[in-house]
DNA sequence: TAGAGTTTGTTGTAGATGCAATCATAAGAG
DNA sequence: CTCTTATGATTGCATCTACAACAAACTCTA
């Protein structure tokens, strides 16, 4: 076992800040998505996630795949969705343990209202207290970090229905 | 209401990235710390900043601004560490409303022994993959978020007095 | 010193989440 | 073809969290 690198002072004081924006964040993009939609920022990605497939239809473990959830946590969240109208569930014909997710017109409709104040939420927190130059060091610091976090890289994977998910 | 300002496509990647790691960090720090050390990021952090207090103590109220925590999570999270032995709480003699939380010496022996796996995990997860100049640009970016989301600057604003066990 | 209003912390309750176990279906080995 | 193993999705259970209601103690005013 080699010694311990602790960190510097000035990593320190980033890894504070960011781990107080990994705290602080979640709750104030649910807290305005719930308000005004009645959605978690969650369940707002899943539908907006749907929203953009082709048929807005998306494999249950597709859709896990972009949202980056576990399959139980967006199984409990559909059962949901599905109840209030937004979403309906289907067998898949080609593989039966699988399901397709199709969003239902009063989703896509929810998704719509919902879009606009959540864009702007996003801006109010995030990007506009960031110069474009740092907009695109987030993303550039971002993809590194998904690069551990997420090796399989399913954020940026393809988003298709049918067919085996890429290996 | 005026137009909604979508996102370009610069930022709708960067948010798209961001909402990942936002995602998925916080359940890699969990997954070490409880392996590890059978704590959470959030009961680990708590501790660490106990530990870095002067005696070792703090107002419970303080505690819940320098973990970005609200009271009743705290409260119950201190009442599970306490009943670990890991601290302590007492009525503060000054103004009895309040609590003074203590580290104890089984909390400090935690600390410590939990600290080096911790540190070399965000390391991996995080300093690691980035390099010193963008280590400084999460630093600055994450500080303008917390412009936003933490006006008051509680995270920054208290005391932060070195000590043995580093975050 | 009485009383309104605040601050500090805890608790009731409902909903969310992860892990492990489970069920159904599919793919592969012999 | 049968049996074993792997995959897709759901559910049981324990835990965690938020919001709101609450209790206790402090402050300020008259």
């Amino acid at each position: 076992m080699t010694d311990t690198r602790w960190l510097s002072e000035e990593e320190q004081t980033a890894w504070l800040r960011a781990a107080a924006v990994l705290e602080l964040l979640p709750g104030a993009l649910d807290s305005q998505l719930l308000r005004d939609s009645e959605l978690t920022h969650f369940e707002y990605f899943a539908l907006a996630s749907l929203s953009e497939a082709p048929e807005r239809t998306l494999r249950i473990t597709a859709l896990a795949a972009l949202t980056n959830a576990t399959l139980p946590r967006l199984s409990r969240v559909l059962t949901g969705l599905e109840k209030a109208g937004l979403v309906k569930r289907a067998t898949c014909s080609e593989d039966r343990r699988a399901k397709n997710v199709t969003l239902t017109d009063a989703g896509w409709e929810k998704v719509v209202r919902a879009a606009p104040g959540h864009v702007e939420n996003v801006r109010r927190l995030v990007l506009d207290r960031l110069s474009p130059e740092q907009v695109r060091q987030l993303s550039e610091i971002a993809e590194a970090l998904l690069g551990q976090l997420d090796p399989e890289g399913r954020v940026f994977g393809s988003t298709h229905v049918d067919g085996p998910a890429p290996t």
